[in-house]
DNA sequence: ACGAGGATGCTCT
DNA sequence: GAGCATCCTCGTG
């Protein structure tokens, strides 16, 4: 496989783009954590969410609506700072949840890690999620790729365009869907929140595995809507 | 298979 | 004090 492969940083123009379009392309490309003394940790990221400071589901919300008075202060303020930063937050108090900041300084909008595939050190990412027998399990949910990845607090407002945590264009295709020369990404509304629903802001890799279970009770189930497929590089 | 409910802490009103 | 961008366990079919 990739093990051992040079992996170049996505520079920080990627995350300076429309959020929409960072969030689609980002499916398929790896998250790589690097931690010295330890086998470097590398997945394939299969489903994002795009939030936006012009939407009611965005953290950035509540400043935006009044950015024309002050400053963005409070939990959200890194959404508005530079792209490529991380903002790391705690949901439900428990669950560490991975964002990339996106588009220009000034403007408050991430993408959200939902669901990533293993792809190098998958042994350790099983010590990190004790109790799990499925292998999907491990990281198919924005919350257990955090802890798979042995990724917390320490990395919010970091820099995501250098190890040690880092993303990467992928070296082979899906292990899951060998037979695909091309990721096929597919549209749906987002899931686990109660504002935005109607915008169809998840991106995810048709037909993978890790892709998360959909939500049951909240937002619209993972009705596909647009796909598009792209070629694996 | 599926649904209900609990854990747990921070942010914002 | 309410409301979470969640996950896991334990019921019942």
């Amino acid at each position: 496989m990739s093990d051992g492969a040079a992996l170049t940083p996505l520079p920080v123009e990627f995350f300076a783009r429309s959020t929409l379009l960072v969030a689609e392309q980002l499916i398929g490309m790896l998250l790589v954590h690097e931690i010295p003394g330890q086998p470097r940790l590398a997945a394939r990221i299969v489903e994002t969410e795009a939030y936006r400071e012009d939407d009611p589901a965005c953290h950035g919300w509540s400043n935006w609506k009044r950015r024309h008075q002050q400053a963005p202060t409070g939990r959200s303020a890194p959404l508005f700072g530079p792209p490529g930063i991380a903002y790391v937050y705690l949901n439900y108090g428990m669950y560490w949840l991975l964002n990339v900041v996106t588009e220009a300084e000034g403007t408050g909008a991430a993408v959200l890690f939902r669901a990533v595939e293993p792809v190098e050190g998958i042994d350790v990412m099983r010590q990190n999620r004790p109790g799990v027998r499925r292998e999907r399990d491990l990281t198919n949910g924005p919350g257990k790729l955090t802890r798979a990845l042995g990724i917390d607090a320490r990395f919010h407002e970091r820099p995501l365009t250098a190890p040690p945590l880092y993303f990467a264009r992928p070296v082979s295709p899906s292990p899951s869907i060998q037979a695909e020369a091309e990721t096929k990404v597919a549209t749906s509304t987002r899931i686990g929140i109660t504002k935005g629903t109607e915008l169809a802001w998840r991106f995810f890799e048709e037909s993978n595995p890790y892709v998360s279970p959909a939500d049951p009770t909240k937002s619209q189930q993972g009705r596909s809507g647009k796909l598009r497929s792209r070629r694996a590089r």
